[in-house]
DNA sequence: TTATGTGCAAACTCTTTGCATTACC
DNA sequence: GGTAATGCAAAGAGTTTGCACATAA
Protein backbone atom coordinates (compact mmCIF):
# COMPACT_ATOMS: atom_id res chain seq x y z
CA UNK A 1 0.00 0.00 0.00
CA UNK A 2 1.47 3.52 -1.38
CA UNK A 3 1.64 5.92 1.44
CA UNK A 4 -0.64 8.34 0.42
CA UNK A 5 -3.65 5.60 0.93
CA UNK A 6 -2.38 4.41 4.00
CA UNK A 7 -2.88 7.92 5.58
CA UNK A 8 -6.48 8.14 4.25
CA UNK A 9 -6.89 5.04 6.08
CA UNK A 10 -5.67 6.93 9.75
CA UNK A 11 -7.78 9.73 8.37
CA UNK A 12 -10.98 7.65 7.93
CA UNK A 13 -10.80 6.24 11.29
CA UNK A 14 -10.44 9.65 12.86
CA UNK A 15 -13.37 10.71 10.93
CA UNK A 16 -15.55 7.55 12.09
CA UNK A 17 -13.85 7.99 15.52
CA UNK A 18 -15.70 11.59 15.87
CA UNK A 19 -18.59 10.75 14.16
CA UNK A 20 -19.29 7.92 16.67
CA UNK A 21 -18.53 10.13 19.38
CA UNK A 22 -21.48 12.82 18.32
CA UNK A 23 -18.26 15.61 18.12
CA UNK A 24 -17.20 17.63 14.78
CA UNK A 25 -14.25 16.90 12.78
CA UNK A 26 -12.15 19.67 11.88
CA UNK A 27 -9.34 20.46 8.85
CA UNK A 28 -6.73 21.12 12.48
CA UNK A 29 -6.95 17.27 13.37
CA UNK A 30 -6.55 15.69 10.60
CA UNK A 31 -3.64 18.41 9.55
CA UNK A 32 -2.22 17.08 12.73
CA UNK A 33 -2.57 13.48 12.25
CA UNK A 34 -0.80 13.79 9.13
CA UNK A 35 2.15 15.55 10.68
CA UNK A 36 2.11 12.65 12.91
CA UNK A 37 1.62 9.92 10.00
CA UNK A 38 4.82 11.57 8.39
CA UNK A 39 6.76 11.64 11.27
CA UNK A 40 9.56 9.47 11.56
CA UNK A 41 10.21 10.08 14.96
CA UNK A 42 8.45 10.74 18.63
CA UNK A 43 8.01 14.71 18.63
CA UNK A 44 6.95 16.62 21.29
CA UNK A 45 3.80 19.27 21.08
CA UNK A 46 5.89 22.05 20.67
CA UNK A 47 7.55 20.42 17.08
CA UNK A 48 4.03 19.23 15.92
CA UNK A 49 2.74 22.45 15.96
CA UNK A 50 5.92 23.87 14.42
CA UNK A 51 5.25 21.45 11.56
CA UNK A 52 1.97 21.71 11.83
CA UNK A 53 1.89 25.33 10.46
CA UNK A 54 3.78 24.96 7.37
CA UNK A 55 -0.15 22.95 6.28
CA UNK A 56 -1.58 25.78 8.06
CA UNK A 57 -0.16 28.62 9.42
CA UNK A 58 -2.87 30.21 11.59
CA UNK A 59 -3.37 26.72 13.65
CA UNK A 60 -3.04 27.61 17.55
CA UNK A 61 -0.51 25.74 20.08
CA UNK A 62 -3.49 25.32 22.13
CA UNK A 63 -5.30 23.20 19.41
CA UNK A 64 -2.33 20.94 19.12
CA UNK A 65 -2.34 20.28 23.07
CA UNK A 66 -6.65 19.41 22.31
CA UNK A 67 -5.73 17.33 19.90
CA UNK A 68 -3.21 15.54 21.31
CA UNK A 69 -5.50 15.12 24.64
CA UNK A 70 -8.29 13.91 22.32
CA UNK A 71 -6.10 11.39 20.18
CA UNK A 72 -4.21 9.95 22.98
CA UNK A 73 -8.09 9.25 24.88
CA UNK A 74 -8.75 7.85 21.39
CA UNK A 75 -5.76 5.66 21.21
CA UNK A 76 -4.95 6.75 17.61
CA UNK A 77 -1.57 8.18 18.78
CA UNK A 78 0.31 6.99 22.13
CA UNK A 79 2.76 9.58 24.34
CA UNK A 80 5.92 8.76 25.69
CA UNK A 81 8.31 10.64 28.64
CA UNK A 82 11.02 11.01 29.27
CA UNK A 83 13.12 12.67 32.37
CA UNK A 84 11.94 16.45 32.49
CA UNK A 85 11.44 16.39 29.12
CA UNK A 86 7.92 17.39 27.80
CA UNK A 87 5.80 14.20 26.43
CA UNK A 88 6.49 13.42 22.84
CA UNK A 89 3.61 11.91 20.62
CA UNK A 90 3.70 8.80 18.15
CA UNK A 91 0.92 7.57 15.96
CA UNK A 92 -0.18 5.02 17.00
CA UNK A 93 0.29 2.30 13.78
CA UNK A 94 -1.18 -0.88 15.58
CA UNK A 95 1.80 -2.74 16.49
CA UNK A 96 2.91 -1.89 20.42
CA UNK A 97 6.38 -1.53 21.32
CA UNK A 98 8.71 -0.33 23.67
CA UNK A 99 11.44 1.93 23.78
CA UNK A 100 15.11 2.62 23.94
CA UNK A 101 16.54 5.98 24.65
CA UNK A 102 20.04 6.47 24.47
CA UNK A 103 21.21 8.97 27.12
CA UNK A 104 23.74 10.54 24.81
CA UNK A 105 22.26 11.14 21.67
CA UNK A 106 18.37 11.18 23.13
CA UNK A 107 17.59 8.72 19.71
CA UNK A 108 14.89 6.51 20.84
CA UNK A 109 14.64 3.02 19.81
CA UNK A 110 11.68 0.82 19.54
CA UNK A 111 11.96 -3.00 19.78
CA UNK A 112 9.11 -5.67 20.51
CA UNK A 113 9.50 -8.63 22.14
CA UNK A 114 6.31 -11.50 22.87
CA UNK A 115 8.57 -13.30 25.56
CA UNK A 116 8.44 -9.68 27.34
CA UNK A 117 4.97 -9.42 26.63
CA UNK A 118 3.72 -12.67 28.43
CA UNK A 119 6.42 -12.05 31.69
CA UNK A 120 4.60 -8.96 32.09
CA UNK A 121 1.05 -10.87 31.96
CA UNK A 122 2.14 -13.13 34.30
CA UNK A 123 3.85 -10.98 36.81
CA UNK A 124 0.65 -8.82 37.36
CA UNK A 125 -1.49 -11.73 37.44
CA UNK A 126 0.83 -13.07 40.08
CA UNK A 127 -0.41 -9.99 41.92
CA UNK A 128 -4.06 -10.09 40.89
CA UNK A 129 -3.30 -6.83 39.32
CA UNK A 130 -5.26 -6.23 36.29
CA UNK A 131 -3.03 -5.11 33.51
CA UNK A 132 -4.26 -2.57 31.16
CA UNK A 133 -1.13 -1.31 29.55
CA UNK A 134 2.59 -0.52 30.60
CA UNK A 135 5.23 1.10 29.45
CA UNK A 136 9.30 -0.10 29.57
CA UNK A 137 12.27 2.18 28.57
CA UNK A 138 15.07 0.99 28.20
CA UNK A 139 18.00 3.81 29.18
CA UNK A 140 21.88 3.78 28.08
CA UNK A 141 23.91 3.88 25.21
CA UNK A 142 22.75 3.08 21.25
CA UNK A 143 25.56 1.56 19.51
CA UNK A 144 26.42 4.67 17.11
CA UNK A 145 27.33 6.21 20.30
CA UNK A 146 29.16 3.60 21.70
CA UNK A 147 31.47 3.09 18.92
CA UNK A 148 32.16 6.61 19.29
CA UNK B 1 18.95 -3.16 62.31
CA UNK B 2 16.80 -0.66 63.96
CA UNK B 3 15.43 1.98 62.13
CA UNK B 4 17.40 5.13 63.64
CA UNK B 5 20.28 2.99 63.31
CA UNK B 6 19.15 2.58 59.25
CA UNK B 7 18.83 6.01 58.57
CA UNK B 8 22.29 6.85 60.39
CA UNK B 9 23.60 4.86 57.58
CA UNK B 10 22.07 6.92 54.56
CA UNK B 11 23.43 10.16 56.60
CA UNK B 12 26.75 8.57 56.89
CA UNK B 13 26.41 7.64 53.60
CA UNK B 14 25.32 11.60 52.51
CA UNK B 15 28.52 12.61 54.39
CA UNK B 16 30.68 10.96 52.75
CA UNK B 17 29.50 11.83 49.10
CA UNK B 18 29.58 15.15 49.86
CA UNK B 19 33.25 15.09 51.20
CA UNK B 20 34.23 13.09 47.73
CA UNK B 21 32.85 15.39 45.85
CA UNK B 22 34.57 18.40 47.86
CA UNK B 23 31.16 20.36 48.80
CA UNK B 24 29.58 21.22 51.96
CA UNK B 25 27.00 19.10 53.78
CA UNK B 26 23.61 21.02 55.44
CA UNK B 27 20.92 20.01 57.89
CA UNK B 28 18.83 20.67 54.79
CA UNK B 29 19.70 18.04 53.31
CA UNK B 30 19.82 15.12 55.84
CA UNK B 31 16.53 16.38 56.95
CA UNK B 32 15.03 15.88 53.29
CA UNK B 33 16.85 12.28 53.45
CA UNK B 34 14.97 11.63 56.38
CA UNK B 35 12.19 12.77 54.87
CA UNK B 36 12.38 10.37 52.63
CA UNK B 37 13.62 7.58 54.66
CA UNK B 38 10.28 7.29 56.79
CA UNK B 39 8.24 7.91 53.97
CA UNK B 40 6.50 4.51 52.88
CA UNK B 41 5.14 5.97 49.75
CA UNK B 42 6.47 7.88 46.71
CA UNK B 43 6.62 11.49 47.03
CA UNK B 44 6.19 14.73 45.03
CA UNK B 45 8.64 17.66 45.38
CA UNK B 46 5.79 19.69 47.19
CA UNK B 47 4.79 16.59 49.06
CA UNK B 48 8.69 16.60 50.52
CA UNK B 49 8.70 20.21 51.51
CA UNK B 50 5.31 19.83 53.31
CA UNK B 51 6.87 16.77 55.16
CA UNK B 52 10.28 18.50 56.20
CA UNK B 53 8.82 21.74 56.99
CA UNK B 54 7.55 19.91 60.63
CA UNK B 55 11.48 19.63 61.49
CA UNK B 56 12.67 23.10 59.90
CA UNK B 57 9.90 25.33 59.04
CA UNK B 58 11.47 27.94 56.94
CA UNK B 59 13.12 25.32 54.54
CA UNK B 60 12.01 26.70 50.94
CA UNK B 61 10.99 24.58 47.85
CA UNK B 62 14.07 25.34 45.75
CA UNK B 63 16.02 23.99 48.82
CA UNK B 64 13.90 20.51 48.19
CA UNK B 65 14.73 20.51 44.60
CA UNK B 66 17.91 21.17 44.74
CA UNK B 67 18.15 18.61 46.66
CA UNK B 68 16.28 16.39 45.29
CA UNK B 69 18.24 16.79 41.64
CA UNK B 70 21.47 16.29 43.89
CA UNK B 71 20.43 13.38 45.42
CA UNK B 72 19.12 11.65 42.06
CA UNK B 73 22.61 12.05 40.41
CA UNK B 74 24.12 10.64 43.41
CA UNK B 75 21.77 7.68 42.91
CA UNK B 76 20.75 8.36 46.68
CA UNK B 77 17.17 8.63 45.83
CA UNK B 78 15.39 7.34 42.97
CA UNK B 79 12.22 8.93 40.52
CA UNK B 80 9.39 8.12 39.11
CA UNK B 81 6.85 9.84 37.05
CA UNK B 82 3.38 9.09 35.95
CA UNK B 83 1.49 10.90 33.27
CA UNK B 84 1.12 14.50 33.60
CA UNK B 85 1.69 14.47 37.11
CA UNK B 86 5.09 15.75 38.75
CA UNK B 87 7.77 13.43 39.52
CA UNK B 88 7.03 11.39 42.51
CA UNK B 89 11.00 10.17 44.45
CA UNK B 90 11.79 7.78 46.95
CA UNK B 91 14.70 6.89 48.94
CA UNK B 92 17.19 4.07 47.09
CA UNK B 93 17.28 1.61 49.88
CA UNK B 94 19.79 -0.37 47.12
CA UNK B 95 16.62 -2.86 45.78
CA UNK B 96 15.86 -2.11 42.35
CA UNK B 97 12.14 -2.87 41.48
CA UNK B 98 9.65 -1.86 39.00
CA UNK B 99 5.95 -0.82 39.70
CA UNK B 100 2.46 -1.04 38.85
CA UNK B 101 -0.06 2.14 39.24
CA UNK B 102 -3.27 1.35 39.87
CA UNK B 103 -5.72 3.87 37.29
CA UNK B 104 -8.32 3.73 39.70
CA UNK B 105 -6.80 4.70 42.76
CA UNK B 106 -3.58 5.68 41.94
CA UNK B 107 -1.59 3.66 44.55
CA UNK B 108 1.87 2.59 43.39
CA UNK B 109 2.93 -1.05 44.02
CA UNK B 110 6.59 -2.12 43.64
CA UNK B 111 7.82 -5.74 42.44
CA UNK B 112 10.71 -6.99 41.73
CA UNK B 113 11.08 -10.42 38.94
CA UNK B 114 14.97 -11.80 37.93
CA UNK B 115 13.51 -12.97 34.72
CA UNK B 116 12.42 -9.77 34.03
CA UNK B 117 15.59 -8.38 34.24
CA UNK B 118 17.96 -10.85 32.74
CA UNK B 119 15.64 -10.32 29.88
CA UNK B 120 15.85 -6.78 29.68
CA UNK B 121 19.43 -7.36 29.11
CA UNK B 122 19.04 -9.95 26.81
CA UNK B 123 16.87 -7.51 24.63
CA UNK B 124 19.27 -4.60 25.04
CA UNK B 125 22.15 -6.91 24.16
CA UNK B 126 20.62 -8.33 20.53
CA UNK B 127 20.43 -4.70 19.86
CA UNK B 128 23.92 -3.74 20.55
CA UNK B 129 22.27 -1.35 23.23
CA UNK B 130 24.36 -0.78 26.10
CA UNK B 131 21.75 -0.99 29.11
CA UNK B 132 22.49 1.27 31.93
CA UNK B 133 18.95 1.08 33.67
CA UNK B 134 15.29 1.08 32.93
CA UNK B 135 11.71 1.90 33.85
CA UNK B 136 9.09 -0.66 33.76
CA UNK B 137 5.50 0.56 34.63
CA UNK B 138 2.66 -2.08 34.65
CA UNK B 139 -1.05 0.32 34.56
CA UNK B 140 -4.03 -1.18 35.44
CA UNK B 141 -6.32 -1.75 38.11
CA UNK B 142 -5.13 -3.18 41.65
CA UNK B 143 -7.19 -6.08 43.38
CA UNK B 144 -8.82 -3.77 45.87
CA UNK B 145 -10.36 -1.87 43.15
CA UNK B 146 -11.44 -4.67 41.71
CA UNK B 147 -12.76 -6.08 44.27
CA UNK B 148 -15.02 -2.67 45.03
C1' DT C 1 38.33 32.84 55.15
C1' DT C 2 36.06 31.49 51.24
C1' DA C 3 33.32 28.82 48.52
C1' DT C 4 28.99 26.31 48.83
C1' DG C 5 24.23 26.08 50.35
C1' DT C 6 19.99 28.50 51.51
C1' DG C 7 15.67 31.31 51.28
C1' DC C 8 13.13 34.31 48.80
C1' DA C 9 11.12 36.11 44.81
C1' DA C 10 11.13 36.57 40.14
C1' DA C 11 11.51 34.31 35.89
C1' DC C 12 10.65 30.46 32.83
C1' DT C 13 8.52 26.59 30.57
C1' DC C 14 4.89 23.79 29.58
C1' DT C 15 0.06 23.16 29.60
C1' DT C 16 -4.74 24.42 30.40
C1' DT C 17 -8.68 27.45 30.29
C1' DG C 18 -12.12 31.33 29.22
C1' DC C 19 -14.13 33.59 25.71
C1' DA C 20 -15.45 35.47 21.37
C1' DT C 21 -15.58 33.72 16.77
C1' DT C 22 -15.58 30.17 13.15
C1' DA C 23 -17.07 26.19 10.92
C1' DC C 24 -18.97 21.59 10.82
C1' DC C 25 -23.07 18.71 10.50
C1' DG D 1 -29.26 26.84 13.40
C1' DG D 2 -27.13 24.82 17.01
C1' DT D 3 -23.17 22.90 18.93
C1' DA D 4 -18.38 21.76 18.91
C1' DA D 5 -13.75 23.35 17.61
C1' DT D 6 -10.58 27.04 17.06
C1' DG D 7 -7.32 30.96 18.04
C1' DC D 8 -5.82 34.02 21.13
C1' DA D 9 -4.41 35.61 25.40
C1' DA D 10 -4.36 35.04 30.10
C1' DA D 11 -3.96 32.06 33.87
C1' DG D 12 -1.93 27.98 36.23
C1' DA D 13 1.22 24.60 37.73
C1' DG D 14 5.69 23.01 38.32
C1' DT D 15 10.46 24.02 38.25
C1' DT D 16 14.64 26.81 37.84
C1' DT D 17 17.51 30.81 38.64
C1' DG D 18 19.70 35.26 40.48
C1' DC D 19 21.08 37.31 44.40
C1' DA D 20 22.05 38.60 49.14
C1' DC D 21 22.92 36.26 53.24
C1' DA D 22 24.15 32.24 56.20
C1' DT D 23 27.14 28.55 57.18
C1' DA D 24 30.23 24.43 56.76
C1' DA D 25 34.93 23.24 56.24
Amino acid sequence: MNAKKELELYIEELRTLVKKRGLKNSAQREQILQVLFLAKEHLTPEEIHQRVKKLNPSIGLATVYRTLSFLEKEHLVNSISFGNESKKYELNRGEHHDHMICLECGKILEFYDEELERLQEAIAQKASFKLLTHELILYGICPKCQSK
